[in-house]
DNA sequence: CTGTTAGCGCCTTCAA
DNA sequence: TTGAAGGCGCTAACAG
């Protein structure tokens, strides 16, 4: 690059010391308002920004953050639920004036990355998409007090901050929803159930079930991994029980359309022969090939949320835990059926 | 986060001076194998990690890179092509041991973002992807040196380094191959038309058509997005003329998978009605209600040279303007009619 | 092969 | 309100 200027000779073009300009570059109260003029002019006029390295080494502030993803599959990226996600959070980050950095992390990588990249602080905080029961992150990350923010909450952990929505009582009105349509045989495809939105949305079905006298078929309950070939494999296990679900909640719309593809394979038609209740609100879910019932949740909002709770407790250097819920809401469509009901 | 140690605390530790130290760190040759033993013991005991922005500010690199989106529309996340590409160039960076910072610059934000973050060299260089013709980063980064790969060629650009494919050819052939299917009447709809790939697939299809002998016809050539909506409202003004397409090349999966509703939605049947090709080969070409007949591109090994390109240029300090073409494949699905045929 | 010595560019006391 | 001076943690000559 182009030899950049630094400090030092904006302060000599202003005629004035480095310690006035930084005062400007970092909005000091302490500076007669034609000085400040001056110094910004010149910094204008030269194009003059301060290294983010020379600053970091300084202030001890990176003024970026990380967005952590896990990486089991090797597509993550390919998750729209995670794009959403990500959407929300790069837009909060950059109107507050932080870089970005992104990690996705291999399992046998934990250490290194921990080794590495966390221990070298190239950014100020993290967040961190989906926490396992026994992320090995975790535990190092508390111990060195690195400032972070789940955006799920984590299976047992309490003493950290994290962002979620009501897993089981939304899963518990999707099922609900079934069973107000008159099924009683629902089957149910989950999450991981080392996560804890997996676990809690099963319980939210079992619930639902319990609550209206239907006892608990384990051979239902198929754990999946929010993948539409997970879904497939599901439905294709369940369609070979002697007497197969006339209704399922499937706990992602990724599952639900990969459910349906073995539904369609089997010759079944959705809603007519098995409805199905899914669970994100991806923009796939409107457009697939039988638009899903499913229940919404606000993704990039989450994402936007979570950036905000981390920028705020660096900036106000208070990292009590915290977590806020957001709303969710059961979104209508064809693949439950209700429309064919009332259509009827 | 906890105090962690400096290397001069290392050095003492491990009773040598902080330049050993440095040495070992950087793989230096010059240290006695007994010296560099003590001292890796001691840094692996004490868990410590060089601090990058102390580095950054002596060695003058970051040793991290900036992937740039475009940020027409919210949604650049969203679009898989984007995800794959990215998957492809976060494995490389992490492998060459590369932080990655993500960036999505709205176009009113484009001078601030070259200002405040461009110029503060937070990394040492970038790879954006999708180049519009009058993106007014390019001439600002040329300026300034900074070392960059295109994603896409340029539409006029030539001293700059990009990874691209041959659009023009894969589409004559994905035009040509509709020909061959006996289609003499066939509209497209293209991409961007101030993208070069926008350009070079509308071209090749022009081409395709000219070597059979069939004229232009204006009225059948649609600019879109490379978006599902596009594709949409392209084939629905298609579907007005009062002589339509019997085929269609249309320059993207998701645009192909919008126009698809359209002519579900005015009750024609692909590809009895309409045959189909389309262009990029995402997961969805192959999942779509009517698998896709589409021009397969090689996304993620894309995101992988680029990266590998850039990288390579930073380490050999040779910024050499360069560029590499990648492979492309005609996948014939059930959208072009073909196996209608042969199984006819 | 190893230690000493200057910086890298900025922020931040401390005096004035 | 301003300037002088020291230091953030590391690398890279330069000596030895």
């Amino acid at each position: 690059m182009s030899q950049s200027l630094t400090i030092e000779e904006i302060a000599s073009l202003a005629q004035v010391s480095r310690s006035t300009v930084s005062r400007v570059l970092n909005e000091h109260p302490n500076v007669r308002a034609s000085v400040r003029e001056r110094v910004l002019q010149v910094i204008s006029e030269q194009n003059y920004a301060p290294r983010a390295a020379a600053r970091s080494l300084a202030n001890n502030r990176t003024q970026s953050l990380c967005f952590l993803f896990p990486n089991k599959t090797s597509s993550v990226f390919e998750d729209p639920f995670f794009a959403m996600l990500m959407q929300g959070m790069l837009e909060v980050a950059n109107r507050r004036g932080y870089f970005v950095m992104l990690s996705a992390v291999a399992p046998d990588m934990e250490q290194d990355f921990y080794r590495k990249v966390l221990r070298s602080r190239p950014f100020d905080g993290l967040i961190m998409l989906a926490s396992v029961e026994d992320d090995p992150l975790l535990p190092m990350l508390l111990r060195d007090r690195m400032p972070f923010v789940l955006c799920e909450r984590h299976p047992y952990l309490r003493n950290v901050s994290w962002i979620e929505i009501d897993n089981r009582e939304s899963a518990r009105e999707a099922v609900l929803h079934l069973l107000k349509l008159g099924h009683r045989r629902i089957g149910t495809i989950t999450g991981p159930l080392n996560t804890s939105s997996g676990v809690e949305r099963r319980d939210g079905y079992k619930q639902a079930l319990l609550e209206h006298g239907i006892g608990i078929a384990p051979e239902l309950i198929i754990e999946g991994d929010y993948h539409p070939d997970g879904g497939f494999a599901g439905m294709q296990r369940l369609l070979q029980l002697p007497d197969p679900p006339t209704a399922m909640f499937i706990a992602s719309d990724l599952m639900a359309i990969g459910a349906m593809r073995a539904l369609r394979a089997a010759g079944l038609r959705v809603p007519h022969d098995t409805a199905i209740v899914s669970f994100d609100d991806l923009p796939a879910a409107r457009f697939a090939d039988v638009p899903l019932t499913t229940v919404h949740q606000p993704i990039r909002d989450i994402g936007l949320n979570a950036t905000d709770i981390l920028i705020d407790q660096l900036e106000q250097q208070d990292f009590t835990p915290t977590f806020r819920r957001m709303p969710t809401k059961l979104i209508i469509r064809d693949s439950c059926g209700a429309s064919l009901r009332t259509g009827a």
